[in-house]
DNA sequence: TTTGTAAGTAAACAAACGTTTACTTACTTT
DNA sequence: AAAGTAAGTAAACGTTTGTTTACTTACAAA
């Protein structure tokens, strides 16, 4: 039997990325795909039920699947609370500036309906989804450190500004000058944190 | 001459909006639309150049223009910071709960190229655009209640985490028990007020 | 070295796409 | 009341869509 070509596999994957960053999901079609990639667009088929599953799998798999790894590297779940937020951000910011095509798809799964279901399916399938976060954050309510807030709340919070703070990155990368830098980057974490912390009176 | 029928101009528009909300910007087509709204494709095109020119204003007149308007309703840029913070939250969060569909095109305008694009030159050519916010923003600046960042990155620090709420809010619309509740929009509007202004030493 | 078989291709399918053509309708102006 | 005209319709344009059919290729197992 002859092997799958898993270079091919990854062109598909990079190349519907790719064509998703440049001209939006809906401009992705499987022949322009399957031409911009140099096969047949009977190979996708191989590989991906149709373009619904291609789609999903990745989005969960290659885009959010990689985004959770970057975010928790080297994170630790009982660091204190301001040094623990400060590396998920700085985690999430590099990864997500540096793939700015994981970004693109991340933002079409807040807004299309098929991916938007699929994640709230994985998110039911799999209640680990960025577990250590989930734990780090019940740690520090029940130390009397942060506010108690459902998690989906808390992660509202604390790191939705860093998603629309690396969009902003991308529009200024067209501008003379860059305004979100290392140094606002840091900034802004520190404000967010401020905002959950139990104030000592 | 016959004159322009503004109920079919008011249908295409809404059904539009209807279409992308339930089935995303990816599945609107110019004939699905015209068969939904009981109209001729030929009409749409007498109101709008091409699907483009129809997304496009959609997006920035349609439901931009209605969402600044309510979110700037009562707004008072002299009010006191905490004070104008809540006004803004409360008039975003209940118009957008209130209109679904407005808010599914928003996100989409993060996502999509075109629309993304579309925005960004609307706010070149229109550098007033949330005129009383930016007007707010910096009196408090000058005033030394809170801390100086670009007005971009005030904004994604004061309300990219209340339309993630609001997604919160759809998602949770569904189960059996809404975690979006008004008591939970003010304690997270307190939050991120309380992570700019500058602390009281 | 031959053979079995899944991976892969080129070409095609019906259906749907964005847009236009040819025509009719309804209202304003005279 | 008649004429002029833009709004509107039904049907069609050529193109592109997602997916499949019929065939070829390349490798593992024998």
């Amino acid at each position: 039997m002859r092997p799958k070509n898993l270079i091919k596999e990854e062109a598909i994957r990079s190349i519907a990325l790719q064509i998703i960053a440049d001209e939006g999901l809906e401009n992705l079609s499987m022949q322009k795909l399957a031409k911009a990639a140099g096969i047949s667009p009977r190979t996708i088929y191989i590989k991906y039920e149709n373009k619904e599953d291609l789609l999903i799998k990745l989005f969960i798999e290659e885009v959010l699947g990689a985004y959770e790894k970057a975010v928790l590297k080297n994170f630790d779940p009982a660091a204190p609370f301001a040094e623990g937020v400060r590396k998920l951000w700085l985690n999430g910011f590099h990864y997500l500036i540096n793939n700015r095509h994981a970004f693109a798809l991340i933002q079409h799964g807040k807004a299309s309906p098929l991916l938007n279901r699929a994640y709230q399916q994985k998110n039911i399938k799999e209640g680990d989804f960025f577990g250590p976060i989930q734990q780090f954050l019940t740690l520090n309510v029940e130390a009397g450190i942060i506010k108690y807030f459902p998690q989906e709340v808390h992660r509202a919070l604390l790191f939705s500004p860093m998603l629309d703070l690396v969009a902003e990155y991308f529009d200024y990368q067209t501008r003379p000058q860059q305004i979100i830098t290392p140094e606002t980057i840091l900034a802004c974490c520190e404000a967010v944190t401020q905002g959950i912390l139990i104030s000592k009176k």
